[in-house]
DNA sequence: AGTAATTTTGAATCGAAAA
DNA sequence: TTTTTCGATTCAAAATTAC
């Protein structure tokens, strides 16, 4: 971080080591063994060690960011304590700090705790007079048109997202699912706007961050994830511009559209038609639609295409697939199901 | 807190002032003013003084805390991260950071941030390795036979349960609802227990500790809190006590398996299968069991046969009956009544 | 080939009593 | 104080195997 010029990055992402000091192996009840991040990376001496590597890193981070940037950090409860007072003490000012609640975390094997279903994030400012970018409207859209709330539900990296090495197991222990990020990048920062991520892994970061037309900058001492991570980002598409401009407002369903693109069940740029295949239009990033004439939410775009008063956008846009359209909602109730 | 004899609280619970930092007056879009937390008791010169006083009222709370006990301290983003590095630096050992989601949050008027929905709490044990109370099998019942999560979604405290002061005003700015507390209380301690809280405030811990059969013991140095804490606790019943005694499996007294074959409830020679019905295994006249290859214990015998680490040997052999298996744990069940 | 049943897996600080 | 034994304990979703 210390060869980046100072004040050149306008968002940090990082995903810093837990430092989480397990003690012997845990089984679970049918006997098998839990995979359990054990990585030299992860180890740390004792809580003195570990403070002064967030000491380090985060000084170097807040050279690198502009005076206006912010910096998001996730950790769990084994050292987002150490990384909330450094970051006070270096004299970032708490925004919000953000609870990723998972649908499906890894349940209590023992029955001594409490399931450990959350990690926090902590979204910070240079400084408490410095002017953030957040794009409410954004947040709130993606939302439902309610103010998005501090805790977010969003399952935890899996299935075909999850990135596999060359001897096909998980390429990283801790990948973080890209929903996340979308939402992180889509609230704190604009189009073109430089993302820095100084825990690089997988490539989370930079794989949303191409998507969603931001410039990225990934750091990574692994040679193995370096190389999984490139590949990975090679793969990724960025969004037409026009996708990613944000609007505002306006009503939509119990289960926001923006939650389909967001959770990856539909990509910022994807063409929907309409059930009869007169009409067709965009997705984007937040969640609006965009057709020849016209922009806004499923129903408003749906309603003035037929130049209709209303419409119920859900059942009126389909996703064209293997030559069958598939209504919108289709997607919305696998939604629905997976969030229970 | 320097007062009371080391070592004779069994649970403290402590809601510390926040240090909350608010700056000029908050206006909701219809012009009203928000009612802030503006008290003196919430205003600390800097970081460093507000870090003076966690060192000194958690250093207090540590020496009153039996070995076994634990400890719940309840901040947000403005005070947590200081009192969860304290907790640490003092020897105190997180059983869990659990979340507090709001149903009902104060939104955030000036749309600059995410709506602050949730508060965090700290579980501590005293060290990482005394033996603390958790009742696992009450939170599981209590969150319709799911393992009890980290994220706890309980509406703020209004309405009638919120204590007012003479003046029909709100009598404490941070009351927290009776919900919170029941389930941190029933969550960890157990009835007849102490239950400490050194920032009593309108008594809300003191009034679910009653009712649940818990003894308190609250520090308030406010006499109108205290006033309007005794009169509210004054009108607390204390529940039954059938309906406060929860009997945890593991805490049932222990059956020797010899105990079924002494008794005459299995004969020696009988034959157990296992529940797959893959293994069987010869019952032996001193309680052990004897397989094709394995001798020992029911779980020694069970886990060898499987080549697992371990075995409920209770759960996994069964005696055939009728073509039927049952559990041996049946049998125990069937002595442990007898047995009273 | 299609559906149902079974197995696998995820940032995890995951015992206590008796000998 | 240390070692051995007893015996309690899992949820959601994807991947794989069985039918």
């Amino acid at each position: 971080m210390n060869a980046l010029p100072a004040g050149s990055v306008d968002m940090i992402f990082a995903d810093p080591p837990y430092n989480l000091q397990l003690q012997g192996d845990l089984h679970r009840p049918n006997n098998s063994k839990v995979d359990a991040v054990d990585d030299a990376w992860d180890k740390f001496d004792d809580l003195g060690a570990y403070d002064r590597f967030t000491h380090e890193w985060l000084s170097a981070a807040r050279r690198v960011l502009k005076d206006d940037g912010t910096i998001w950090v996730i950790g769990s409860y084994h050292n987002i304590f150490r990384v909330g007072s450094k970051l006070q003490d270096l004299g970032f000012w708490v925004l919000n700090d953000v609870i990723w609640r998972k649908t499906n975390p890894m349940p209590n094997f023992r029955g001594r705790r409490f399931t450990n279903a959350h990690e926090t994030m902590l979204w910070c400012s240079k400084s408490k007079d410095s002017q953030n970018t957040f794009n409410y409207e954004a947040m709130k859209t993606l939302n439902d048109d309610l103010q998005m709330r501090s805790d977010w539900l969003i399952p935890i990296c899996s299935g075909s997202e999850r990135i596999k090495g060359d001897d096909g197991r998980k390429g990283h222990p801790t990948q973080k699912p890209e929903a996340l990020l979308h939402r992180v990048i889509v609230a704190a920062t604009k189009p073109g706007d430089v993302v820095l991520d100084p825990f690089f892994g997988s490539g989370t970061t930079g794989a949303v961050a191409k998507r969603l037309g931001r410039h990225w900058i990934g750091l990574e001492r692994d040679k193995g994830y370096i190389k999984l991570a490139l590949e990975r980002i090679a793969k990724v598409q960025k969004a037409e511009t026009e996708m990613l401009t944000i609007q505002a407002k306006r009503e939509e369903p119990r289960i926001p559209f923006g939650w389909l693109v967001e959770r990856g069940l539909l990509q910022p740029g994807a063409v929907l038609e309409s059930f009869n295949r007169r009409w067709t239009a965009k997705v984007r990033s937040d969640g609006t639609l965009i057709s020849a004439e016209h922009r806004g939410s499923i129903h408003q775009v749906g309603a003035a295409v037929q130049g209709a008063p209303a419409c119920n956008g859900w059942q009126f846009w389909c996703v064209p697939k293997d030559g069958v359209l598939v209504p919108i909602d289709h997607y919305r109730q696998l939604l629905r199901a997976e969030l229970h």
